[in-house]
DNA sequence: GACCTGCTGCGGCTTG
């Protein structure tokens, strides 16, 4: 495609070509579009000049508009509007732009406005609005709750989402939604481009964002709008970490630190490594295992996660980024983020959980078009190789993940019309016609709105004795908040994220270290040790939500545990893990093993064994296995479907089980299988099998099976905070963990009781099903097992595929010594 | 209610 000659295209060529660059196609291919004034979606990698697909469009489209003065033109007149996901991206990007508008000796200016943004600098682009503002969604919505707002996007010509996938699938993707729906209903002139990373569905990803300005045109959403793919094929090589002795790799296990010897070497070869780790508390382990087998590293190491004081998370990225740092001991905190471009390669270690996610962290390295990114897989434990195995041919395939759209997320939707009217007010038929346009609340009925606006004038049916939540009074049919109180505490809660409350850590000598729950503190007496950030710190005592600390030479130390996110086996993943047990099964009865992954081949002795006591599924069989152990009778099925999906699973089926013969099961699983363990036979076998993995009745025997008020009142705490019903107090006053929980709790009884159809108690029960158990996927893995063969199998012991989540379920019981003494007495059992 | 594996992300302490 060639470009139209146009004034803005010879200037921004020419500036080109004194930079001797070369746009790529797919920018240039933007450029077109957006002087054609349309919208659409830019699907690129991260690093190949996304950024200047959609900037350079914006000033190729404002010298267009003023041929003659561009250079002095504007002042006070937001052009570009470019909303990005996190701040540190902001001022990179920043410095950027300023430097091709500076080059162009144009008359703009760039603006960040987010958290970081000084009072100062806010109240300067109050006075002169610069040309382009970068933004993150929450300070966005900040924008709208301030009086005479409209006036700021009156010139907006382009607006800019920047890694929407990211966004997408979250509340902060639906608060992008609500915020262009509004932007769409002032100035209906703009264009809007959404920039993605590769995902399974890119098509509804650009449905999402466009369906206000589709409906602008009177378009149909799932038809509008351009979609611009980056051509650029990322070479990625991916190397799995073997270990010296397969039969020596422990079968069970998550920290993989037993190969530590074997990623000294590949840091030593490469310039630059990043190894990303699951979890914060094991990246503090690896941290210090890798300065133990290595003490050569100290000063060149770090550490990195998301509980770290912020000053040394940004000292650790700029170090990486000047390259003096050698390694980074990271989680998914450098997942996203400032460009690293001297890192060589990438070290995952254990399951990445996803394609997706397994690319993004390989696409960290070689970050330039036309570099190999290199990336090496750790496994924690022997079956897990099988993933990199899995992944290899995923990338190949291109099995990439989808981000789900968030639908009807009522708490959202409150807090953004108290936004609404904490500014201008609004009249709720222009506003509803508004949101209607947005993917998320484009099946919202008039009864549910009506609820909603009740809900926030009156507090609802439950509530409506309460003043503090009738927070929106009408006046003339305007809606608004006056009161400066409520206006207030509510600037400060805007934002979908509810986090955790955490207890600083602080040197009593002043200087922050990081963040801690309350609960691992609570357990600490003065004196113990413990690390956090890398360094050993000894508990001296605790003072205003903050624990004091000094530093401590003790050899042994306490590592901290966080309660995080637990991200289950992609269905992707699952899929292809698989299809390669299954090419795995038949492998053992083929002599000519050329062409097979070394992962498979070097795991033979443990497929071996594996058949040998009970059978590799293929790809259409589930494999059972009833094992009798001292510890009782167990059951064993590996859908490998992810540990959540597991979670439901195990659960239904004890229930069901349950109706055949009354009988008690612990249960425990993983993200390949799960367990039922009983003290009498469990009476599962052919006759029935089928029946128990039915589809049929899912819903009811969930409810029946889970405690699913428990799980929906955990939910409700940060639908109640997203919606403002509960404020977690002012900045630095922290409110204890339990305080929040309870009245939550409260609110949920209330609801319960008073007001059963209340959106936001329906909105818990909802996520429950959806984000919890992934219903649809528990569903859809059923359907499958309907179709597929169930194989049940007898084991005189324990099998290579039930033992790790024998393992983990023991965990639950035991200290980590005694399950280490039992563990080994396991496995010597095994190989006798 | 929390641990023995369990991520990340943002915002707020005014203004007339």
């Amino acid at each position: 495609m060639k470009l139209k000659a146009t004034k803005g295209y010879d200037v921004v060529h020419a500036w080109l070509k004194e930079k001797s660059l070369s746009p790529f196609q797919f920018q240039q291919e933007t450029w077109q579009h957006i002087i054609d004034k349309k919208s659409g979606l830019v699907n690129a990698p991260t690093g190949c000049g996304k950024t200047f697909s959609v900037f350079l469009g914006s000033v190729i489209d404002f010298i267009n508009e003023h041929p003659k003065n561009y250079k002095t033109k504007s002042k006070n007149n937001l052009q570009l509007l470019w909303v990005t996901p996190l701040r540190a991206l902001a001022t990179d990007i920043g410095r950027a732009m300023e430097e091709v508008i500076d080059e162009l000796g144009m008359n703009w200016k760039v603006g960040i406005r987010n958290g970081d943004t000084s009072i100062s600098d806010r109240q300067k682009q109050k006075r002169q609005v610069p040309e382009v503002l970068i933004i993150t969604p929450e300070s966005l919505h900040l924008l709208l709750a301030h009086k005479n707002y409209t006036d700021v996007f009156k010139s907006l010509k382009i607006v800019a989402v920047d890694e929407w996938h990211e966004l997408l699938g979250s509340k902060r993707g639906v608060q992008v939604e609500l915020a262009i729906s509004r932007l769409a209903g002032l100035n209906p002139k703009f264009c809007l481009w959404g920039i993605s990373a590769t995902i399974g569905n890119l098509q509804q990803a650009k449905e999402v964002l466009l369906s206000p300005i589709a409906n602008l045109y009177q378009q149909s959403p799932d038809k509008f709008g351009e979609t611009v793919t980056a051509q650029i094929d990322k070479n990625i090589q991916i190397e799995s970490v073997f270990p010296d002795e397969i039969e020596k790799f422990p079968w069970a296990g998550h920290l993989g630190i037993k190969l530590v010897d074997k990623v000294i070497p590949i840091i030593m070869n490469s310039r630059t490594t990043l190894i990303f780790i699951n979890t914060r508390g094991m990246s503090e382990m690896w941290y210090q295992a890798l300065l133990t087998a290595c003490p050569e590293l100290a000063g060149v190491i770090a550490l990195h996660h998301g509980s770290i004081e912020q000053d040394l998370r940004s000292w650790v990225e700029e170090n990486l980024h000047t390259g003096k740092l050698k390694t980074v001991v990271c989680t998914a905190s450098l997942d996203l983020g400032v460009d690293f471009r001297p890192v060589e390669t990438v070290i995952q270690v254990g399951s990445p959980k996803g394609v997706a996610r397994f690319l993004q962290r390989a696409g960290r390295s070689g970050h330039r078009p036309g570099e190999i990114s290199k990336i090496y897989f750790l496994p924690t434990h022997s079956l897990e190789l099988m993933e990199a195995a899995a992944l290899k041919e995923a990338t190949e395939i291109k099995l990439i993940e989808s981000r789900e759209p968030r639908l009807l997320c009522f708490d959202v939707l409150i807090q953004y019309l108290s936004t609404l009217a904490i500014s201008d007010g609004f009249y709720p038929k222009d506003i509803f016609e508004e949101i209607k346009t947005t993917y998320c609340y484009r099946d919202i009925n008039d009864e549910e709105w009506q609820k909603i606006l009740q809900f926030t004038t009156a507090g609802g049916v439950a509530l409506q004795q309460y003043d503090d939540y009738k927070k929106i009074e009408i006046i003339d049919g305007l809606y608004k908040i006056n009161n400066r109180r409520i206006a207030m505490r509510h600037r400060m809660h805007i934002g979908t994220i509810v986090s955790d409350p955490m207890m600083k850590v602080k040197f009593i000598s002043g200087g922050f270290v990081g963040v801690i729950e309350e609960w691992f503190i609570a357990r600490l007496q003065p004196g113990d040790i413990f690390t956090l950030a890398g360094r050993t710190l000894e508990f001296v005592m605790i003072k205003e939500m903050t624990a004091l600390v000094r530093k401590s030479n003790a050899k042994k130390s306490i590592i901290p545990s966080w309660q995080g996110g637990r991200m289950p086996l992609s269905a992707n993943l699952g899929f292809m893990l698989r299809k390669k047990f299954d090419e795995a099964g038949l492998l053992l009865h083929k002599k000519n093993k050329k062409g097979i992954d070394r992962e498979i081949t070097e795991l033979q002795p443990l497929f071996e064994l594996q058949e040998y006591l009970s059978h590799i599924p293929k790809q259409n069989e589930l494999l059972i296995e009833h094992i009798e152990t001292q510890d009782g009778f167990h059951l064993f099925v590996f859908p490998f479907e992810g540990r959540l999906v597991h979670e439901a699973m195990a659960a239904v089926l004890a229930y069901r089980i349950s109706r055949i013969t009354p009988i008690t099961f612990s249960l425990a699983m993983n993200d390949y299988g799960f367990e039922l363990l009983s003290d009498q036979p469990i009476p599962l076998d052919d006759t029935n099998s089928y029946g128990l993995f039915s589809p049929q009745n899912l819903f009811a025997d969930i409810q029946r099976s889970l405690n699913s008020v428990e799980m929906a009142k955990r939910k409700f705490r940060d639908i109640a905070v997203i919606g403002g019903l509960i404020f977690t107090g002012f900045p630095g006053e922290q409110k204890k963990a339990r305080h929040l929980q309870s009245s939550a709790s409260l609110l949920f009884n209330v609801f319960a009781e008073y007001e059963p159809g209340n959106l936001l108690l329906r909105q818990s029960y909802n996520e429950v099903m959806e984000q919890q158990m992934e219903e649809e996927r528990l569903r859809k893995m059923l359907e499958r097992i309907q179709k597929s063969k169930i194989i049940i199998t007898f084991p005189n012991r324990l099998t290579p595929f039930c033992f790790p989540i024998k393992v983990d379920s023991m965990r639950e019981n035991l200290t980590s010594e005694k399950l280490e003494d039992r563990v080994k007495r396991m496995q010597m059992q095994l190989e006798k």
